[in-house]
DNA sequence: CGCAAATCTAGACAGTGTCAAGAAATGGCG
DNA sequence: CGCCATTTCTTGACACTGTCTAGATTTGCG
């Protein structure tokens, strides 16, 4: 422990390879990541991360989990410095996930690269969850609706995700060019109008949105 | 050639290897592809795919080039059997574009993968190039503006793609279960007017759309 | 102290992509 | 037609991958 410079048992090497893996899938293509280059990089054995993570899907699960959660850390940081005004904080919302697939590109799509049926760890189903249920009570929050009921409501989650979500991996890719080669001042004028087209009623009037104000969580 | 039933020469052993790489990548995952595999599926040996495709990347690049081509050809196929009218061809350009990512999930994936700007086989630019412009254009029929210099059409370009990709990359991994969950009517009905809202302006008037009988093409 | 459990190492195995050398078929030129 | 350069494909090898098994080392608990 204490120092743990280099002692048969590393102490907390489940965190150490979490963190060998991330920074490896930061430098590296997805294919040249390899289990046995991040145990390398965290300086055990090639063999030392299937006891803590199984197999190979298991350190992507918990990378993937890692991943979620702090995905869903940098919307709420992006919503915690704005308006608390619903409309706000769900741009807000869809800005943190912009910048996080722009700031992790790999871990994106780590993490939205499988399907969501076929995740059977639980935490990561947690976690991915977690992420998914603060969009719906966003959205929510705009729409005043039940995300279970109003049929309004639900196709209003399906919209903004779609939108915000194809805007994030298109990004990634640099395909829209018309986005990319933007001033970065253009680029988020433009994608808060973009964002704004696919919200269900921006406002019907300026006086409109103040209602806010009165029950404010 | 004519049978080529078991010669040392293959014939088109460049086109069977396409062949066998898109049924593979269809039935197994992107992990479970492999060269060997392809080569084996194709009858030959685990080198002969390099003598064409140089490198595995090669072969990736071959194949997103044919998948690009037939993306192209599913949205035109969707747009031939529909109204004439520019709003309703965008809108079914969108379908297709989400039809075939569905169709061919893992090519859809592979096709989207890498970024843009690191595309250096030029015949996968070209195919690439070719699915953007269509949309581009089909944008610009609909707002009229030219898609270099109307800024509001710049945007309506980037906000209709990133909709319709969003979607296609969330129904693959069937994230939205509001959108999976949905019996298929239910389906094209929310897809209608999500897309419709990404759009900058649906119709002025009913007989807006008539004007493009005159032109037809 | 002693022993079971947990943690990590070392070696082996099948499978991967890529390279070099050579065999087999093709096509052009005399 | 005959011959040879070229293209196409095979074979074998190499380093690397993930996973499995056996064993070494450390820890923790009775």
């Amino acid at each position: 422990m204490t120092g743990s410079e280099k002692s048969y048992h590393h102490g907390d090497l489940r965190a150490a390879l979490l963190h060998a893996a991330e920074q490896e899938l930061g430098e590296k293509d997805r294919d040249q990541f390899s289990l046995r280059s991040v145990a390398k990089r965290a300086g055990v054995s090639h063999a030392a991360p299937a006891h803590h993570f199984g197999d190979v899907t298991g350190l992507m699960a918990a990378l993937a989990t890692l991943g979620f959660d702090r995905f869903l850390e940098t919307q709420k940081a992006r919503q915690a410095q704005a308006s608390a005004e619903p409309h706000e904080q769900l741009l807000q919302a869809g800005f943190g996930y912009i910048d996080f697939a722009m700031s992790h590109p790999a871990l994106f799509r780590l993490m939205f690269g499988k399907s969501w049926g076929e995740i059977s760890d639980v935490a990561l189903k947690a976690s991915a969850d977690a992420a998914f249920d603060h969009l719906v009570q966003n959205v929510a929050a705009v729409t005043g609706g039940d995300p279970e009921t109003d049929p309004d409501t639900r196709t209003a989650i399906a919209s903004v995700w779609a939108m915000v979500h194809g805007l994030a991996d298109l990004m990634i890719g640099g395909a829209p060019r018309y986005l990319t080669e933007a001033a970065p001042d253009d680029r988020d004028r433009m994608l808060r109008q973009i964002i704004g087209s696919s919200l269900p009623a921006p406002e019907a009037g300026p006086a409109q949105g103040a209602a806010a104000d009165t029950i404010h969580d």
